[in-house]
DNA sequence: ACCTGAACACCGTTCAAGT
DNA sequence: ACCTGAACACCGTTCAAGT
């Protein structure tokens, strides 16, 4: 991400489906979800803003290609040798990274339901399921369950950074401004939620998620 | 909620922050979340834009505040009489049916983490959790995978209603169109997908829900 | 104190016109 | 076939001016 010298922005060859969402994915990296703009990315194209709808239909298509760009480059990474178990972990973790890496994927994922990026993680899911020995009856509730909770983690993680970013605070800053508002609540009204406000400020985010993984597992263990 | 005769638009009295909130609700259950938008809502409520800037910060606080009106009644309408488990299934499923009848409610859920609406929910989660005995070290880590799971099936349900409304479609038929598509992928790369594309016509969100749920519990159940 | 509504700086998308 | 860029119909938000 810095190896080699800041090129000047180049136009050699012509625009492409690719080179569009390539350039999306870069601008979202860098600005966030509001910072995809057709005018913000022309300009990153040296074009106008037309000439992006001769190869996209509109916005919402490029953010699900964009987004099933890393979601596909996060599955084919996951290493599958070991048990089901461990490969069910391997999936999540992957994709738990990837949206860390690119928080506007939780939120695109989320709200392309049944596209090919959720289709790519129900698949590798399920796969893994089935090899656990779950029963066909119980298939689909729970690839499901799983599904819901990695998109949930993953759009909570995501929008976390975002409300940060947006308010220009690191991630620590952050949580730790929850922490002091949660431990100001109301004591009769809120008692659980302020006792557990100095577990905030620091806890793991991957290691929850994987925990909560867990505890999926040994539900689904107990039943098979 | 439907008892008073269907009244004239009213612009007696002033404005409130209330007034302003409730109206903000009436019009994202008519038109979704696009539909909220500052004119609108200024139209609905017989005055310009600029006067709702002087109860309300930005449209971000507005949509937060509706947000937790219908949470808060939500969690005040969850029973809570009978045993532990019973009393997060209900929390989780009036989080549910409170999602499925304002679907924008999930995605301003995810997209304010750690502000009120959510700390409700943890709340009442937690204090169950407690009850059911889940020992101090794990508390952090099973209310939240619990939370990141109501969320994002929530999410992930309102994403649907959203995606086939904006396409025009009913449920059924929205998820018959996803059927099929996952019915016609790459034989040799989705094999899942493509052998449960059938049960995904015929499921039921809400017992799928709480199946889930029950995974969740009974993962906890066999760590206590 | 509270409200008005024009104005500012943006959006996504379209489409005639160019090559 | 592919690109250009002005134009359309919107946004959220601000702010002088009114009451």
């Amino acid at each position: 991400m810095a190896k080699k010298p800041p090129a000047p922005p180049r136009r050699e060859g012509s625009l492409s489906r690719d080179r569009i969402i390539e350039a999306a994915i870069v601008l979202l990296d860098e600005a966030g979800e509001s910072g995809l703009t057709f005018r913000a990315l022309a300009e990153r194209l040296v074009t106008g803003p037309g000439a992006i709808y001769w190869h996209i239909a509109n916005k919402g298509e490029l953010l699900i290609a964009a987004c099933d760009a890393i979601v596909a480059r996060a599955m084919s990474e996951a290493r599958l040798d070991a048990s089901p178990e461990a490969s069910i972990r391997a999936i999540a973790l992957g994709m738990f990274d990837a949206i860390d890496e690119h928080p506007w994927v939780g939120s695109a994922l989320t709200h392309a339901p049944g596209q090919l990026p959720a289709v790519r993680l129900l698949e590798r899911l399920g796969r893994s399921l089935r090899e656990l020995g779950v029963r066909r009856e119980r298939e689909w509730t729970t690839v499901s369950a799983l599904l819901s909770y990695v998109l949930g983690v993953g759009a909570q993680n995501a929008a976390n950074r975002q409300f940060a970013f947006a308010e220009g605070l690191e991630r620590d800053s952050f949580l730790a401004s929850v922490s002091t508002a949660w431990s100001e609540l109301d004591a009769a009204e809120y008692p659980f939620a302020r006792s557990i406000a100095a577990q905030l400020s620091d806890h793991d985010d991957r290691e929850d998620f994987l925990a909560g993984i867990d505890l999926i597992l040994g539900g689904i263990h107990a039943l098979t």
